[in-house]
DNA sequence: TCTCTGTACTTAATCGTTTTCGTGAAATCA
DNA sequence: TGATTTCACGAAAACGATTAAGTACAGAGA
């Protein structure tokens, strides 16, 4: 098998007709016979023939490539679990429509340190999907800015589609569930900052003062997005307050085990002593004992409509509407939150 | 910024040379002139010249690009948390020495139905790795087959470099250790038929008879990898022998959690009434109450050196070692199992 | 019979690079 | 001073595909 790659021309000669005969043929375009169409899909079908995507690239200017870009605070890349789901669902569509996926990240460590633009102009992708990564890193406004299509997920540029966790409907849930089980010491182990944080946090507070619930500002902690020992430290400091909360919200499921360790090792119990609420909806949170009361992001249905929104606004740039799409999440009650009489 | 794309034809205009004299000057070839080379460098970076990697893979063959193929009998893809690892630290050395990252798997989804070797050629890979599929599939076969360089995880060919890890002495190990702890009844829901699960299923039962220890055929049960509803199942059926094991290995950390349910759910206690023991190591396994006794998989140093050894054989196809690289994991023993008197 | 219209091709340019082979001028050597 | 080497650069082909424009020929229409 360790034959040439074959290509056009070889096909031409087997054929004996022009090179563009057979491009032609293959590409299904009306000016050439049925019958040569045939024989040449044929011969090249049996001489093994695949196209070359960098000569069709430079001539079309097309790569059916899309380009990822994916940074967060603690650089856990594919291994973050939120993005992950996305990111599969958005490769899955990607795929569907005939384009593949490479990362534009790594950009520090290349050797060739390129910016993410230039990385996507020297790729030539045809569109772009940033996620998670610091919106304001100038960077990123670059590739913001340029003229390659991009979709971004879960944050908001105005001049760009975007496609968003519905984060303040998500936690107005969240917390109306709570206090409808009666609680009203509520604390929150908040992200770090970003525009999901300040959606979650503004509906948070926004919520319990509807509710004419209000808290002690100490009953908001930072702590990294799944970090469970960040989320063990904020938890400590939380049940180690005078008048310590009945439920904690943390600012994901995974951080959320941080938590739920720092309750057991005081030897309380969970949800007799604390409550305890995530936010994502994985996997795990539901095969936890007890299971977690969280909010269900369609993490698939974010991938697949940015996936199909970015395709869309590839092949026809100027009539795609550029708009904000919010994707409802669902509350997931668990016996992790106690209901107070 | 919607300006054309710059070519090395609009540098050579700008300095009033060759286009060839502006490619050796960007590649530092040595018969360019000091100055020449600079100034050309300086107009270059002025008018944001990128290199075309369509055009540059074109003429020299090589894309800078390497296929990742995956696929895993759930279909979990991205989501399988011990493969993202894997294929994080990959990535990470990949792009550390100036490669990037493309999937090749997705096939059976394109509209152009390709092979995944025939992905492989089209993209133009300089090396695929191939991870956690299904190695019997033909197609995968056709790949493995190939002149392009491929390197794959946790399943040898013998003619190719393999890294894999070292679930030999891992289970070996795991299994010591439980036996030690004085279990003598010990149960394995065990994943499915694969290289992995061929070595370990080995190895337990190779180890349980070192120690002269006899276990009945009904303790070893089938469950697919992370799939905590089977594992669920798997531990009832054990659980509902007339004499049950004191130890469960499960296949993975995470369908290990399905197995917690089960006992829990019939009012037992780990590690009190029954042990439990998972295997990869993930962040989890040390979150969980009690933690899990587990193998860590190095799922960081299986990437990188998977991502090493196949650069290597592009960079030097002829010269390169075929081998296969053991990764060697750790016993991290946990509250999961008790110590039997 | 002559023109016209399709049909089915071919020719040739082009995309942006890289690289081999020249070539002229300056520098070195005898 | 004449021959040779070195240096710095240019011309042109090539990679594999696409596509606008041109051409040859058969049959239709007048």
């Amino acid at each position: 098998m360790a034959k040439r790659k074959v290509s056009l021309k070889d096909i031409s000669i087997a054929c004996g007709v022009s090179v563009a005969t057979v491009s032609k043929a293959l590409n299904d375009h009306h000016d050439i016979g049925q019958e040569t169409k045939e024989h040449i899909r044929q011969v090249a079908e049996s001489l093994g023939y695949r196209p070359n995507a960098a000569a069709q690239a430079l001539k079309t200017n097309r790569t059916n490539n899309i380009g990822v870009l994916f940074v967060d605070e603690a650089n856990s890349g594919l291994t973050h679990d939120y993005f992950n789901h996305v990111l599969n669902s958005f490769k899955n569509t990607a795929e569907e429509n005939g384009f593949d996926i490479t990362f534009i990240n790594g950009g520090k460590a290349r050797i060739n340190n390129m910016s993410y633009l230039s990385h996507a102009i020297y790729r030539g992708f045809d569109g772009v999907v940033i996620a998670c990564v610091d919106f304001f890193d100038p960077e990123v406004d670059e590739l913001v800015k340029s003229s390659i299509p991009v979709v971004t997920i879960d944050h908001i540029f105005y001049n760009r589609i975007a496609v968003i966790s519905d984060n303040v409907n998500g936690m107005r849930e969240l917390t109306e569930y709570v206090c409808s089980q009666g609680h009203k010491k509520i604390a929150y182990v908040r992200g770090v900052e970003s525009s999901v944080t300040q959606s979650r946090l503004a509906s948070f507070y926004k919520t319990l003062q509807e509710h004419g619930i209000d808290i002690p500002d100490e009953y908001v902690v930072i702590a990294p997005y799944r970090d469970t020992d960040a989320a063990y430290e904020a938890t400590n400091k939380l049940l180690n307050l005078q008048d310590p909360p009945t439920c904690i919200f943390y600012p994901d499921d995974f951080a959320a085990l941080g938590g739920i360790n720092a309750i057991r090792e005081r030897g309380l119990k969970i949800p007799d002593d604390v409550s305890v609420v995530g936010y994502d909806g994985l996997e795990i949170s539901s095969r936890l004992t007890p299971k977690m009361t969280t909010i269900v992001q369609d993490s698939e249905k974010i991938g697949k409509i940015a996936a199909t929104k970015l395709i869309d606004l590839i092949n026809n740039p100027k009539g795609t509407l550029i708009e904000q799409i919010v994707v409802k999440g669902t509350l997931e009650p668990g016996a992790s939150v106690k209901k107070l009489n």
